[in-house]
Formats: structure tokens, C-alpha cells, sequence
DNA sequence: ACAAAAGTGTTCTGAATACACCCATGG
DNA sequence: CCATGGGTGTATTCAGAACACTTTTGT
């Protein structure tokens, strides 16, 4: 058998093996890098809202300021995706988070078609913790209060958008600014939480009583220290009746 | 030269560029047949609540009752898929329709990674308008009562439930059920539609009161005839004076 | 006349709003 | 003693809920 023959022998069978995987690869779709998450992180920093937003280091909109995200990975729930996000830039885990909305404009993304799954979430800042970019797509991380958002990459300030007027509306029937506050906090803290958010003042002794009245809050005999007027009492949530009360709307 | 070497050159054109097609294909990932979109698709009729379910006819869940869905197309944003599965089902174009869930469990679908959008629909039904599955995957379509939903494929009772869900509570700040009725209906037929959404009986005086208050609604001249009952007045929506009141918040 | 649904008002209660002054603390 | 935010009560308005009888029409 001649040499050429031998190989055009292995030749085809390598052919063969490639086509018929071609042909398998378009009955069998891949799931990678079609759908992602984007979060809107929130946050409550010197009596004001802010939000997480990332430098991006990286192809499309490189320099610009955008939403973390990522892919949905094909192992995991669009759910889990979005937790990892959040531990991937901020380091905590199981934390308040909802799905809002799905973004899938034919050309929100400028290479190809992406479609994103966008979410809420609700965090503590402790004072002084640095918020490092755990990723190599991200040159920094930082806290923008929401009156200052700039012009973001993609359709981020649509889904920016969205995202206040969902949790706006949301306050208003479910008290859900304790997960941005400490464990401990004064009345006069969630009042100025519930003002960052509705973006107007409120009575204070109608915040009071409306909150009060909720019945899920506890007393702590606990004051503030070391401060140059009355010293507020504290108070925490009453975990146990606050779900009794609102838990069932959660999934509303 | 060889009968063999020239194959055998000719050959390896053919394997570079089926190997440099599949090394593109893998850098640019499909969109397609990785999103789908669902609707739970209502209707009112006999003074009940209906949803629209099909039989399918291909795998998986072959001869199960499921919601009426399709792939995503890549040329077509995900509200554009929502009202083609819309036309397709009930020949009816520019719905009333919003997404209102998106579903990404990683086994929902038993086959592979499929995630879905899922929409909520009202629509008028039309006495005697048969309804002609225009896809081969259906073997029939049927309107089917709320409250006799069978065990559906994939997570679509879940879908099915969620969009219950919705509509209730958007019913309690929004009165989108005119979306369900004829353009003339009268009040009695109006709460009857409330009735069946948020299941359960409302006071007639204290119905009509807060529907006639909204001032959305214009009393027509004329009456409903043949009842051998008093015959009652008709109304239509103020389009103009609804829209400046909620439309708005349709957004949100 | 009767069956069947249309149409109509008042009372009560609870929640949201508007509004102004004294209290406690640190400097 | 004063600057600063903490803490308190009452009156009003509005929406939602409860509740029963008369009217109209066809048979």
C-alpha cells in the first residue's frame, strides 16, 4: 500500500470523526454564553442609597462604567448564578436578592445576541470594607449614589431604571430596608433608608407609628453612644413575625 | 503525482476548513435553542376564568397538556416571541401582554439547559372562534377552566401558579381585567371577571362604587335586550382617561 | 305573580396625612 | 446654655367593608 494511501485512510477517518461531531454539535445546542445575569446591588453608605457599580477592563465597553455580571453557567440555576455574582463582589453569601426582569432586546449587546436576567439585591455595607474586583474583566468596584449614575455600558441604565422603580414599589406594600440596614438600628436610620429610596421626606411621627404598628419590630435596651444629642434607642426585626406578616408575599 | 497524493491534498483543504469552522463556531456561541418563551394565555368566558393549554405532540412530555410556547428566534427580542406564540395560538395580533417571570432551574427541562420568559395574556374571547393549533408540535388546543388545570409538562404548573399570582395582585392596584371582556360589558360582567381572578365574591354596591369612582368608564345609551331580567347598561372603557391614570405604572 | 338580576346609600372602621412642641445629650 | 436630633398626640380625610331593599323585565 502506497504511503499516500495509508494516510488518506487515517486521513478520512479523522474526517469522519470531525463531521460527524460537527453534526452533533448542531443537534445539541450549546447552553454557554447566551443568557447572563446583571445585578443591582444596593447599598446604604452616609445616609444615602448607592449602588455597585464596575469599571469594565475588558471588550465590549471597555472603560465604562456597567452592572456586574456574568454568564449563567450551565450547571447552575440563573438563581445561583446571581448569588455567585454577589459573592464574587462583595464576599457574602445568602443575601437578599430578587429577580425583576428580563432584558432581551435583539441588540442590547453590540457583538451578539445576549439575553440577561436581571435582579435586586439588598446589602450591608460594613464601614470600611474594600470591595476588591475578585474578576480580571473589572479594573474597580465602587459605591455610586444613585442620583450620580453615569451613562452605563449596554441598556444598564434601563435595567438601573427598572430596578428603583421595582423596590420603590415594593416598599410600599413590604418593609424590606432592614436588609440594608445593620442588625441593631435607630427609627430615625430606617426612616432615612425610606427616604433614599422614595426619594422624598417623610413625617417622622407618621413614620414612627406606621412602623410600630407593624408589630415586627423589637426594642433593644440598648442607646446610642457618644453622640452630641439624645441618644436614639435601637431596635432590630423581629425575624419570626415579620415573616408570619410578609413571607407569603415574597413570592407574589 | 499520485491518484492518492492529489486526494489526499485536495482532502486537506476540506479538514482546514471544517477545523477552522468548528474553532469559529466554538469562539461564537448559538443563540439559538437555548430560550423559549411560555404564556399563560387567559380568557373569560360563561363567567369563568380560562387558560389556553395544548396538547403536545412531539418530545419530550408527548401527550401531555402544556402552556403554549416556542424558541426564542435570534432576530426577534423576547416580547416580539411572546406575541408571535400569541398569533400563532389565537390569531390575534397586538395583545395585552407582560412578562412577568423568568424560569432557569438547571433540570426544568429534561433534555438539556433550556431557560424561559414567561408572559401572561388577556384576551377577548370570541364565541364559536375555534382555536387551530398552526404547529405541527400541538395536537389541540383548549380553553380550560382555572380551577381544573391538570398536571401540566415541565415546571408549567409552577409558571402557571406564579402568573395566578401576578395577575392578583396586579388586579388589586390596576384594573386590567376590561382586557378579558367584550368593549361593551356591563358591571355585572366586569365583577364577575374580578370574581373569578381573585376567587372569591365582592360586594356588589361597594364594586361598583370604587370602579364608577375610578372615572375610567363611559355609560353607553344602551342596554343589554332579550334577558328576562331587567336589562342592564352597558359601559366601555375611557381608553384616554385610563391610560392617563395607570399607564404609568404599567411600566413598573 | 314570580323569578332573576339590576340598581341604589349609609354607617363604620382603619390607614394615611397634616401639623408643633418638649426632651436628652455633648461640647 | 445651646445646638442637634430624639421622641410624642390629635384631628382630619379617604378608602374599604358591611349591610337590605326596590326596580325592571320576560315568562
Amino acid at each position: 500500500m502506497s504511503y499516500y494511501k495509508k494516510v488518506l485512510i487515517i486521513f478520512s477517518i479523522f474526517v469522519t470523526t470531525i463531521i460527524r461531531k460537527s453534526i452533533l454539535e448542531k443537534d445539541e445546542p450549546k447552553f454557554e454564553k447566551i443568557v447572563t445575569t446583571d445585578c443591582v446591588i444596593f447599598g446604604f453608605e452616609d445616609g444615602v442609597l448607592k449602588v455597585l457599580l464596575i469599571e469594565r477592563n475588558d471588550h465590549p465597553f471597555e472603560g465604562w462604567w456597567a452592572l456586574p455580571g456574568f454568564f449563567v453557567e450551565e450547571h447552575e440555576s440563573i438563581d445561583e448564578a446571581a448569588q455567585r455574582i454577589l459573592h464574587i463582589y462583595t464576599g457574602l453569601k445568602d443575601i437578599f436578592l430578587e429577580q425583576f426582569y428580563t432584558f432581551g432586546s435583539v441588540n442590547r449587546h453590540p457583538q451578539r445576541r445576549i439575553i440577561t436576567v436581571a435582579y435586586y439585591a439588598m446589602i450591608r455595607l460594613k464601614q470600611g470594607r474594600a470591595l476588591l474586583p475578585s474578576s480580571p474583566d473589572v479594573k474597580r468596584a465602587v459605591w455610586c449614589p444613585i442620583s450620580e449614575v453615569p451613562q452605563l455600558g449596554f441598556d444598564h441604565n434601563e435595567i438601573f431604571e427598572k430596578s428603583l422603580q421595582k423596590i420603590k414599589r415594593r416598599l410600599g406594600y413590604q418593609p424590606l430596608a432592614f436588609e440594608l440596614l445593620p442588625e441593631k438600628f435607630t427609627l430615625s436610620q430606617l426612616q432615612t433608608v425610606y427616604e433614599a429610596v422614595l426619594n422624598k421626606k417623610l413625617d417622622k411621627r407618621n413614620f414612627r407609628k406606621k412602623m410600630l404598628n407593624y408589630g415586627i419590630l423589637k426594642t433593644l435596651n440598648e442607646k446610642q453612644k457618644g453622640v452630641s444629642f439624645r441618644a436614639a434607642a435601637y431596635y432590630k426585626l423581629d425575624r419570626r413575625k415579620f415573616n408570619s406578616l410578609f413571607q407569603k408575599e415574597l413570592s407574589l
